[in-house]
DNA sequence: CCTCATGTTGAGGTAACCTCAGCATCCACC
DNA sequence: GGTGGATGCTGAGGTTACCTCAACATGAGG
C-alpha cells in the first residue's frame, strides 16, 4: 500500500545511478578512455586472450559492436590482435604491456572512486546495501 | 578495509541498474515511447505548463535537447507548444488531453514494473534500501 | 536606444550501440 | 574428398540520446 514509497526507490535508484555513472566517468578522464573500452579492458584483464566473440558475450555487446571497441584499443596500443592457431576465421584478442598497466591502474582509480562514493554509508549499511542489491539479481 | 565487498557493490549496483533498465524499456513497449520521452511526459505531468528551458533542467539535460524530445511528443500529439504570454522568446510546453491521459498509463505501467522488481525485497527490506539510496544522493 | 543577457532552434557532431550482408573458413555428411 | 550449411569477423549504414556552437528574436537596465 505505499506506493509512495516505491516509486520513490526506483526514482532514488537512478538518482544514485546517475552520480555514480559520472564519477566513474571523471575517474576515467585522465586515460582518455571511454566507459565502453574500459568495461572491455576490465574483461581482457582476466584472462589470457579471448576471442572476439567470447569478449562481446561477456560485454554482452553484440560482436560487431566489440570490433569496434578492440579497433579504438588496438589504435591506441592497449590491446593487440592475433590469428587463432585453432581456427583461422578467428581473430583472438590480448592485453599488450601498455595495455595491461594502463587496466591495471583504472582499476585502482575506478575502485578508489566508488570507494569515495559508497563511503557516505557506513561499513554496516555498505554490507546492508551490497545484500539487497545482490537479492534484486 | 573490505576492499572486495566495495568493488562487488559498484558491480551490483550496476547489475540491478540493468535489469532494471530492460523491465522499464519493456514496460513502455506498448506505447512505442522511448525512455526520454516518458520521462518528459512525467515530468509535465506534474505541471501545468513550462518553458522549454526549465523541462530542460528538470530533465537534467541541455535545451537544445528538450526540443527534441519535445519534437518527437507534439509529432505523436502527446504535447503542445504555445507561446508563453510573459515572454515572447520562451515556448510553453503543456500535454495535450491524449498526452495526460498516456502518461497516466504509462505512470502506472511503470510503477506495476518497479513494483513486481522491488517485490523481490520484503517491505522492510524496501524501506531500508530507499533509505539507504537516499543518503547516497 | 543600445548593449548585453536570455530562449529557442538549425547545423552538425559524438558515443555506443544495432542489423544486415559479404567473405573466409570450418565441419559433417554423403 | 567435395559440398552445404554453420560460424567468425567486419564494411556499410542506421538509431538513440545526448552534446556544442552560432543565429535570431526578444527582453531589461542603464
Amino acid at each position: 500500500m505505499d506506493e509512495h514509497e516505491e516509486a520513490g526507490l526506483s526514482e532514488a535508484f537512478w538518482a544514485v545511478a546517475r552520480r555514480l555513472r559520472h564519477l566513474t566517468k571523471d575517474a576515467l578522464a585522465p586515460w582518455q578512455i571511454t566507459p565502453s573500452q574500459s568495461r572491455a579492458l576490465h574483461v581482457l584483464g582476466r584472462q589470457e586472450a579471448l576471442r572476439l566473440n567470447e569478449l562481446a558475450d561477456q560485454l554482452r555487446i553484440a560482436p560487431r559492436s566489440a570490433t569496434e571497441v578492440v579497433d579504438d584499443l588496438q589504435a591506441r596500443g592497449l590491446v593487440e590482435r592475433r590469428p587463432d592457431p585453432a581456427d583461422r576465421r578467428a581473430t583472438l584478442v590480448a592485453l599488450t604491456d601498455p595495455g595491461r598497466e594502463t587496466a591495471r591502474a583504472i582499476e585502482s582509480a575506478r575502485r578508489a572512486e566508488a570507494d569515495r562514493f559508497f563511503s557516505a554509508l557506513s561499513p554496516e549499511d555498505q554490507t546492508h546495501l551490497s545484500h539487497l542489491l545482490r537479492k534484486l539479481t
